[in-house]
DNA sequence: CTAGGGTTAG
């Protein structure tokens, strides 16, 4: 017997009832639309329902709704078509046909509730110009009709005017609106958490509460959105989601899976992974969402490692019981990022062969993961292969990971190639692609061709340059060595230069040695980013280099002053796929004497051949023994030790760093190669280094 | 009638 599907009469695909539609479905315009067949096709033709799919010939014969919404808006202005006139509206809006529904509403002259909603719903979903004008024919309309007092339709005008952005109206109606239902309130609180306007929530909560409505879970989750959409006060957002969390603890909304996911999700975005881990491990009932929400924390807070480790733990519980947190694609994007992000080549590879089992590789956003992290893990032929494998379904996201991938790699003309074939296949480029391809520039010094993608931003392609892009620029003049020109970029700039474009400079001056340049910047981002360790150890690091160990330890004092730390050393390595973690002066590891052993015999040799320890690397006033022995302690040399050890002789080594390599290590790496015939791969917080034969692909450019 | 996680860069 054949399986009976139902299908929609108007599409032929399987239908989702129109109450499971939620509004994101209906708003996105990738998403199929489904019209209400059960319910309008019952209504309006009892004696034909649903039918099976497999009767093509039932399907044919069937009438379609398609036939009413064609209709000509003359013939449907005939009284005996006028009863319909409502239902064609809400066919044509459901059919994005916005245009001739409003020439039919002008007409009709009794619009029911269900024909606002439709047309609301319709202008939200509309993307032209004509959209809002359309909106307030709508919403004036309805309120002539004397439908503005309907709580159903004032949430509907709530979200559609939080689809516009436009807060004042969503407002507006919101303030009109004498009774209001629990979906009003939440409505709102959405718009506002949208709109990025977090501040006015927790006073529109107060008035809720005192309103007498209870809250529900849906107003939790909307509140913490709206707390975590203001970024600049992170400490602020903290006090408050935890304001939040202590609420919903108390009405027994913590067990509730929404509710606990947001709230992770939530601790997450201010960086409290402490927080987010602990209502993840709390949670009694948990599903995919939760976990990968839980998953994409960790990789967004630079602990792919943990990362990792959850989804193992994940699909160990991916038993029968527990089907409800089968991994989705969603969730092997973030793996995939966690992969990337640790250059761990061998799991991302076991990662994409489970993502081939499980029918996850044709989604577009797991192929462009899947790209990236190819390309991360510095397997540029794979990235290439998946590339090509999707070459009509590319998206721009898909272009920045190729060119940013050949950016890290110091291809820069590759990247350069890839950008033209982008605009010649009529990708529009967006501000992520101009940092990809200045920042490929940049890494190997292609001056020329960076200045005139910069130009071509505006004038080609109508995007203005954000402070990003100024970064980029100051990055590639100032490494290349132009650092007057560099500083004449900030000088000229119409925005105002934020911490990326200063902290450019600072970079720049720290590779060429200028110290009062380096004064100059790390004064404006001290001020800006007063606790960011990082400028001070940079600036420290550009004294030191200068040798004026008197400043280097007022910086330093600075630094213990306000209780910031460097952030330590910390260097990966996959090693028969399992990811081994060093830390820089890593007493703790159990193989440390032995790794020790080993870098100080290859450094012995070094010695022989002319190789001098950069130790100026180091910010320690030390005797040059001293010094020496912290180089030997930086956790890229322990991982380098480490897979020299336990791998085989023709083995390719693959490190990951979450700084910027230093000199000593890349000496050091460079003449390993050589010597233990090593390819070694490492790749550092800006891009590869491939190490062969004693040369790195960097060409000492970094 | 409403809701939760994700793709590129720095």
């Amino acid at each position: 017997m054949m399986a009976m599907v139902a299908t929609c009469c108007t599409h032929r695909h399987p239908y989702q009832p129109l109450h499971r539609i939620t509004l994101a479905h209906r708003l996105r315009s990738d998403v199929p639309l489904h019209c209400s067949c059960p319910s309008s096709v019952r209504r309006h033709h009892p004696r034909h329902g649903l039918y099976p799919s497999a009767n093509p010939a039932a399907v044919a014969a069937s009438p379609s709704l398609r036939v009413y919404a064609t209709v000509p808006v003359s013939s449907a202005l005939s009284p005996a078509a006028a009863a319909n006139n409502n239902h064609i509206i809400q066919c044509l809006c459901r059919q994005g046909n916005l245009r001739q529904a409003m020439k039919l509403l002008s007409l009709e002259a009794n619009p029911t509730q269900r024909t606002y909603e439709a047309l609301i719903l319709s202008c939200a979903r509309c993307r032209g110009n004509d959209a809002s004008s359309f909106a307030d024919t709508v919403h004036q309309r309805l309120v002539d009709d004397g439908y503005d007092q309907d709580p159903f339709l004032s949430t509907r005008l709530i979200e559609m005017y939080a689809e516009f952005g436009a807060v004042g109206d969503a407002r507006q109606v919101f303030e009109r609106t004498r009774e209001k239902t629990v979906f009003v309130w939440n409505a709102m609180l959405r718009t506002l958490a949208l709109a990025g306007a977090g501040e006015e929530a927790l006073p529109l909560l107060r008035e809720m509460v005192a309103s007498g409505v209870s809250l529900d879970s849906f107003t939790y989750s909307f509140l913490l959105k709206a707390c975590i959409c203001v970024p600049s006060h992170f400490s602020l957002a903290f006090r408050r989601i935890r304001e939040i969390h202590g609420h919903v603890f108390r009405y027994g909304f913590e067990s509730q899976v929404h509710v606990a996911t947001t709230l992770v999700d939530a601790y997450a975005k201010i960086g409290q992974v402490l927080y987010a881990r602990r209502v993840f491990d709390w949670m009694p009932v948990k599903n995919a969402v939760s976990w990968s929400a839980m998953i994409s924390c960790f990789t967004k807070n630079e602990r792919s490692f943990e990362a990792l480790q959850l989804f193992h733990k994940m699909m160990a519980e991916d038993t029968d019981q527990n089907h409800k947190s089968f991994p989705n694609s969603v969730t092997m994007v973030s793996v995939l990022q966690a992969c990337g992000g640790l250059s761990a080549l061998e799991q991302g590879k076991m990662v994409h062969a489970y993502i081939l089992r499980r029918g996850l590789n044709s989604v577009p956003s797991v192929v462009n993961a899947l790209i990236a992290m190819y390309m991360k893990c510095g397997n540029m032929e794979s990235g290439r292969q998946m590339f090509d494998s999707i070459s009509n379904q590319r998206d721009v996201v898909s272009w920045n990971s190729m060119i940013s991938g050949y950016g890290i790699h110091g291809l820069g003309k590759e990247a350069i190639r890839v950008f033209q074939e982008m605009i010649s296949a009529g990708i529009p480029p967006s501000p992520i692609t101009f940092v990809s391809v200045l920042g490929a520039c940049s890494h190997v010094g292609l001056v020329e061709d960076g200045k005139r993608l910069f130009n071509s931003m505006a004038r080609e392609h109508g995007l203005v340059p954000s402070a990003e892009h100024y970064a980029c620029m100051v990055d590639l003049l100032g490494r290349a060595g132009h650092l007057e020109e560099a500083g004449r970029i900030i000088e000229e700039m119409r925005i105002e230069p934020g911490p990326t474009v200063w902290g450019s400079l600072l970079g720049a001056c720290r590779i060429h040695g200028h110290v009062e340049l380096a004064e100059r910047a790390s004064s404006r981002l001290f001020q800006m980013e007063p606790k960011n360790a990082g400028n001070f150890v940079l600036l420290a690091d550009i004294y030191a280099g200068a040798k004026m160990w008197e400043e280097v330890g007022r910086v330093k004092k600075l630094l213990e002053a306000q209780n910031l730390q460097k952030l330590p050393g910390c260097s990966w390595i996959e090693m028969k796929r399992n990811v081994y973690t060093f830390l820089s002066v890593d007493e703790m590891n159990p193989q440390i004497e032995q790794l020790h052993a080993l870098i100080l015999r290859l450094v012995m040799e070094m010695k022989e051949t002319g190789y001098v320890p950069e130790t100026n690397v180091v910010l320690y006033d030390l005797d040059q023994e001293e010094k020496e022995r912290i180089l030997l302690g930086h956790s890229e040399k322990l991982a380098l030790a480490f897979g020299l050890i336990n791998s085989g002789s023709g083995e390719v080594i693959r490190i990951t760093k979450n700084l910027r390599l230093c000199e000593d290590c890349h000496a050091v790496t460079k003449f390993i190669s050589k010597f233990a015939k090593r390819e070694i791969f490492v790749r550092d917080v800006n891009r590869f280094h491939h190490f062969r034969e004693g040369l790195c692909s960097c060409g000492d450019y970094w």
